[in-house]
DNA sequence: TAGTGGTCTAGACCACAAA
DNA sequence: TTGTGGTCTAGACCACTAG
């Protein structure tokens, strides 16, 4: 019934969301574990990851001894705080067109804190890039993304740096960004922040200081973001975790 | 070995985790799930599940082909966004000495958002609670919360309002948050709220604004709560979903 | 009491990394 | 080549919910 790659899990997560989204469950109640693994042709444990992976989404909630139930709230939620991974995905995703702005580039010594962040000697040149993304022409996230040169290649072109920052960091430097940690600061819009994101001056907005890290836990990427609130609301679903 | 309930798997994470903080692992690296297995004397799977909840913790890091490894950052961070449950516990996992005051505790109809968010009827009564907490006692949170009457027994007292509020919620209205839906917001500390939180007039704070919701995906409580970033800084790890 | 999800096992095979 | 984590199976038993 289903092919290896990708994974009969991740296969089965879409297919049941999918069958939601096509709304082929009218009661909102999905069939039984067992009875989807016989469906679908695999067994129960790779049905409950998936399951598991859509429950995590927000998709569909479980309780034990009833059933397991399409979560309608959780379905509708876009830009959830945890899944963003590209701010152009995150705009496509709620329906903008999206855009990229380079406003500014330049390879310059890492000031202290980018140092810091970065685990590298201050004063190591570094790729610092300052991009802003608009949805429907409108500007919605400035972002000032900060590289330590020697690990790029260094043929980039200009436009190159329009990328998606984590295909060009793959593209240009071999580094694949494995997570991001990341701090949520509440800032004033002043001068040149207001200005780029037209914006009246000392609005309030909300930042992100992060660090992003390759597969061996090494720094590769320090990013400050901020977002005009109005137009990107950020989301998150909470639970307990107490198992 | 190892006795039921919690579950094999929640013990086996914790037991691995104290090993981390026991530095028994010197170098870095986690022991092969094979010979986890067998020292703890339950079977791969639940190794796995273990070490997948320490990796979604950002515990550890795992590597195909490689192995499995600590990760000494995100061993260090508190106060994650997602995994807040209660104030109560967040500000005693940054070591500060949480207190809770009441400002204000009130029963009235429910105001139109209210009403519209808990999806009940406007001016429903709604039990509407002005909590502060102190970390070392400086104000660090304030917390509005608004629960519709109807699901409170009533016999509770003022200082029942102090319990954090899934044990209010559970002792007085047997009802259980399984989850909250959060928006992340900048604000303005303007007039109250400065004054409470003793901030400056108009400094840039982060707000929630959030639903939660019981095991039947009913609204329960509708929350709002504002932070002092420079005690309370808010953090989050981010991965790439795609597997 | 019947049916559901929750937990756990033992074992198989695969993909990948490091020596 | 060896050893690691990644995926998947088939089956067992438990805990819980609902009729």
């Amino acid at each position: 019934m289903l092919k290896r790659t990708p994974s009969l899990t991740e296969q089965a997560k879409l297919h049941i969301k999918q069958m939601i989204l096509d709304d082929t469950f009218v009661d909102g109640r999905i069939p039984a574990e067992t009875d989807l693994a016989i469906e679908l042709g695999v067994s129960r444990t790779t049905i409950r990851d998936a399951l598991s992976r859509l429950e995590g989404e927000g998709v569909v909630m479980r309780k034990q001894g009833a059933g397991t139930f399409i979560n309608e709230v959780g379905l509708q939620i876009k830009s959830r705080l945890d899944e963003i991974w590209s701010y152009e995905a995150m705009l496509a995703d709620h329906g903008y067109e999206a855009s990229v702005h380079i406003l500014d580039h330049v390879i310059r010594p890492a000031p202290k804190d980018v140092a810091e962040a970065l685990d590298i000697a201050t004063d190591t040149p570094t790729l610092e890039v300052k991009k802003l993304f608009l949805a429907d022409g409108k500007p919605v996230i400035l972002v000032y993304n900060h590289i330590p040169a020697h690990l790029l290649s260094g043929d980039y072109t200009d436009g190159d740096l329009q990328l998606p920052v984590y295909t060009f960091l793959w593209e240009f430097g071999r580094q694949q960004i494995n997570h991001y940690l990341s701090e949520i600061v509440p800032v004033l819009a002043t001068g040149d922040l207001a200005h780029h994101l037209a914006v009246q001056p000392n609005t309030p907005l909300i930042s992100f200081h992060e660090v992003g890290y390759n597969d061996d836990n090494q720094p590769i990427i320090k990013s400050t973001s901020c977002f005009r609130d109005d137009l990107m609301r950020l989301r998150l679903i909470r639970r307990q975790i107490i198992k």
